[in-house]
DNA sequence: AACTTCACG
DNA sequence: ACGTACGTGAAGTTC
């Protein structure tokens, strides 16, 4: 016998297995990849376990087989294959290329009889042969020389079946399967066999007698009259029913087991794959990716300190910190990269370098950056301005995907097919083994990462290009990288003092209120826990529980309200909770983050999280300081300026995201409120309740808010009944009214899902994308949430846009004017400055001019602003 | 690390 | 029939 063996796939069958076993997986491009990754998975498994000298995967041709013309109803009332699925097979067929194997599919013929009809020839060529599917009428295929594996649950769980398997679990031969199928019928694919005769009757009648024809010879010999009729009254069912079950083994195929040779994948292409399809885990875990050996080695060269000779006109320049927090964290050492040498000098040295400072500050000189935004941080710090940013690695990839949203140069790299370059993850461990590692590996590391960057720019750039964001990347992006870099540099003064008065008098009024509830409750217990206090409210209590959540009761605060007449101790509870919330997270959490140095609070941007093109802000979170209730808002008197006699000046647009939203709908009515500058609310209200402005109740403002807000959110009626606490009938009745009122407001609606289901993806003023791959799913849920979104982030992400580019606009415009007002903070619609006092009287021109003039829309845009001795006062 | 709650736009 | 309003971050509890 041969040391051949050959392994015959089932294509089809396959990659159902996998489609079912596997959650819908989807890829950032809207490409759905549960199928395709199951196949390789299984692929991976089979050919690392059997070393196929031959291969061949089978695909099923057409609808119509040669089977049809013996039975008509053949595979009938199949269910028709899920789009989800059907979207997938031509990647399963080119990651099948990229491996190197042959697939072949006929006209008429199903993948199985391509498989028997190889299988024989196989078998006569003495090789050994291995049939993989999830179908078991493959079994029938069993011999000395051939295994049947088929797949069990899962994915990678096989079961094999020898003649000697199918025995034991049949009690009957490989061939005989065919028999069996005659009689009972298969009814997945519409055979339908002797009915009445299923499995075990079918077994013992085969034990028997043998084969369909010897049990009709034999009939007389059956025992039982039911059975014997109903197999006299369905005999030519029951042989055409075999015919049906019985692989083809002479299918006129135009291959031949010698052209089926596999010598092993192009990993080159098979990665290529795995990346077009975001297959993370196995591009991590594949050796030709990650292994050492695998990955070029680079040189780099140590340097003490920054000499002249080696800065160049543009280069790659990477400040290598220990964590993220690069405010307070440790400068490890710089890598240079001119596009041929690479250099690292350890330590914050560089800074010291008067030749590096001056070519950072020098704008002819070009840097390549990671990330922009923290080297202009850091380099403020060393009283230093960085000039000449040209590339962002960051930003760039951000851009081409906002759902990347890793600050990672390895997973940002590998996602765009460069792989020299290890996670940080792998340089410095994790969690409590995290440290520095070796001045060799970290120089390494860091010069891994420069590198990249330099290898990575020209891809980015050409899919910028290709995307038509080009602009939007460098024109908005990196330059407001740098401006966020200089506020959060510059910081946001914050009386400890004001704080720490407010916790003292805070923690009276916790203590008070706690006993207050003990003593409602008859005990003492935990009222941070949602657990505890749902066991007093809901059971020792006996109040009704209204809502439940994953692990049991709700005790949300809307829960609660609810309830607020049923018990005296609910208001003390929402009370509690109220200032509970203040003292941990404004409190406490801002005192910790008060710079011992400059008494300021510093913190980071993150300009490349959002999948709509907003910032976020961490450490702490200045984005949700408390403004809406009084308690709260008063935390924002200890922001104040950070020189006397200076003030806080806050703008604010307003109504931005409607305005927005008229502008991209041209909704006639909706425009002209803008355009009169009308209260938008009451307009909303005259419009959907039908009456005049005198008219409109403070009930209907309300609900109209409501409805205005369901709009821009991505309207539904249970989410609006939630919040107006009305009726999902009440609701829908009000949205279909707001929507007969502003019928270009529907026509946008549909118009954006419409548009979202055709590219995969939404885009804002500026032409930022987001993609949205589960806008096509057959999931109601996945969908409808992917139809919100694909309405939501245009309007989110245009007031995104236009509030970036006002800042880029202002931060010129200070400049100048020479003027000393500082911009501090963004908060998504409002921009906040400090300024001495004298140019307050500029200030109240030029914001609100700036502002109102960053991007022109259709309806004019509105700013207000305000400002006093400190946050609290620019009300 | 997941869940719940709550602060903001 | 399905069960959710969009986008965030931080704190505290529980597993």
């Amino acid at each position: 016998m041969s040391s051949e063996k050959i392994l015959l796939l089932d294509g089809n069958s396959l990659a159902y297995r996998a489609f079912f076993a596997l959650p819908l997986l989807t890829n950032e491009h809207g490409i759905h990849t549960n199928a395709v990754y199951g196949f390789t998975l299984m692929l991976q498994k089979i050919m690392e376990e059997e070393n196929p000298t031959h291969m061949l995967v089978a695909f099923d041709a057409g609808k119509t087989t040669f089977r049809h013309s013996t039975f008509g109803e053949y595979k009938g009332g199949r269910q028709k294959t899920p789009p989800e699925l059907s979207e997938q097979f031509p990647y399963v067929r080119k990651l099948i290329d990229a491996y190197g194997i042959k697939r072949y599919e006929l006209e008429m013929f199903e993948a199985d009889d391509i498989i028997g009809t190889l299988c024989k020839q196989a078998e006569e060529k003495g090789q050994q042969v291995i049939v993989v599917s999830g179908d078991k009428d493959l079994t029938q295929l069993a011999t000395e020389n051939t295994t049947v594996y088929i797949t069990r649950k899962g994915i990678t769980d096989i079961e094999k079946y020898t003649p000697s398997h199918v025995e034991e679990k049949y009690g009957l031969s490989p061939l005989q399967i065919i028999d069996m199928k005659g009689l009972m019928g298969d009814a997945s694919d519409n055979i339908p066999g002797v009915p009445g005769v299923g499995e075990k009757t079918a077994i013992k009648l085969l034990k028997e007698h043998g084969s369909v024809e010897n049990l009709y010879q034999a009939l007389d010999t059956v025992s039982g009259a039911k059975l014997k009729e109903k197999l006299v009254a369905n005999e030519d069912q029951a042989k055409m029913s075999k015919i049906l079950a019985t692989i083809e083994t002479n299918a006129p195929i135009e291959v031949s087991v010698d052209d089926l040779t596999y010598s092993g994948p192009n990993m080159e292409e098979v990665t290529s794959v795995w990346k077009e399809l975001s297959f993370k885990t196995l591009l991590e875990k594949s050796e030709y990716v990650t292994d050492e050996q695998t990955r070029t080695e680079i040189k780099f060269e140590v340097l003490e300190n920054v000499n002249q000779s080696i800065l160049k006109d543009t280069m790659v320049v990477h400040l290598e910190m220990y964590g993220e927090q690069y405010h307070t964290s440790e400068l490890l050492g710089i890598a240079l990269y001119d596009g041929e040498k690479s250099y690292f000098i350890p330590g914050s040295m560089a800074f010291q370098s008067k030749a590096f400072c001056e070519w950072l500050e020098d704008e002819n000189k070009v840097k390549y950056l990671v990330d922009s935004k923290a080297v202009q941080a850091v380099s403020k710090k060393n009283n230093v301005s960085l000039h000449g940013a040209d590339f962002d690695l960051l930003l760039a990839a951000y851009i081409v995907n906002p759902s990347i949203s890793s600050e990672d140069v390895a997973t940002m790299a590998k996602e765009f097919g460069y792989f020299d370059v290890l996670t940080d993850e792998n340089v410095y461990g994790k969690g409590a083994k995290k440290a520095t590692p070796e001045l060799d590996k970290l120089g390494e590391h860091a010069s891994r990462k420069a590198q990249a960057v330099w290898k990575l720019k020209p891809t980015l750039e050409e899919k910028l290009h290709e995307n038509e964001q080009y602009s939007l990347y460098k024109e908005l992006e990196l330059p407001l990288a740098s401006i966020l870099g200089t506020m959060e540099s510059e910081g946001v003064k914050v009386e400890a003092k004001v704080l720490k008065e407010m916790g003292v008098d805070l923690e009276q009024k916790l203590l008070t209120i706690e006993k207050d509830i003990y003593e409602l409750a008859g005990e003492e217990f935990n009222i941070n826990s949602p657990k505890q206090l749902g066991v007093i409210l809901f059971e020792k209590i006996g109040l009704t529980p209204l809502k439940k959540t994953k692990t049991g009761y709700s005790t949300a605060a809307d829960v609660l309200e609810k309830l607020e007449s049923e018990h005296e101790v609910i208001s003390h509870i929402l009370n509690y909770r109220q200032l509970g919330k203040l003292q941990s997270t404004y409190i406490e959490g801002l005192m910790k983050e008060i710079h011992e140095n400059d008494q300021k609070i510093h913190t980071r941007y993150q300009q490349a999280l959002t999948s709509t093109g907003r910032l976020s802000s961490i450490n702490p979170n200045l984005q949700n300081i408390p403004v809406r209730l009084e308690e709260g808002r008063k935390i924002r008197k200890a922001f104040v300026p950070s020189k006397p006699d200076w003030v806080m000046f806050a703008a604010d647009y307003s109504q931005i995201e409607l305005r927005v939203l008229a502008h991209m709908c041209e909704d006639e009515k909706l425009v002209e409120a803008f355009n009169h500058d009308m209260d938008i609310h009451t307009k909303t209200a005259m419009d959907v309740f039908h009456v005049e402005k005198e008219d409109v109740t403070s009930d209907m403002r309300r609900a109209a808010k409501a409805v205005n807000f369901g709009i821009v959110y991505g309207i539904s009626d249970y989410g609006l009944s939630q919040n107006l606490n009305i009726t999902r009938k009440e609701a829908a009745t009000f949205i279909e009214q707001y929507l007969n009122s502003f019928p270009g407001v529907k026509g946008y609606m549909d118009d954006i899902v419409r548009e979202a289901k055709q590219k995969g993806y939404v885009t804002t003023i500026l032409k930022r994308r987001r993609y949205l791959p589960e806008i096509t799913s057959s999931n109601f849920n996945l969908r409808s949430f992917a139809e919100r979104t694909a309405m939501n982030t245009p309007i989110q992400g245009s007031a995104a846009d236009i509030i970036k580019k006002a800042m880029i606009d202002m931060a010129k415009r200070l400049e100048e004017e020479k003027m000393q007002a500082k911009m501090l903070l963004q908060v998504h619609d409002e921009l906040i400055f400090e300024a001495p006092k004298e140019e307050i009287e500029r200030l109240e021109k030029i914001v609100p001019e700036v502002m109102e003039s960053a991007i022109k829309l259709i309806v004019p845009l509105k700013v207000e602003y305000a400002y006093g001795p400190s946050w609290y006062d620019t009300k």
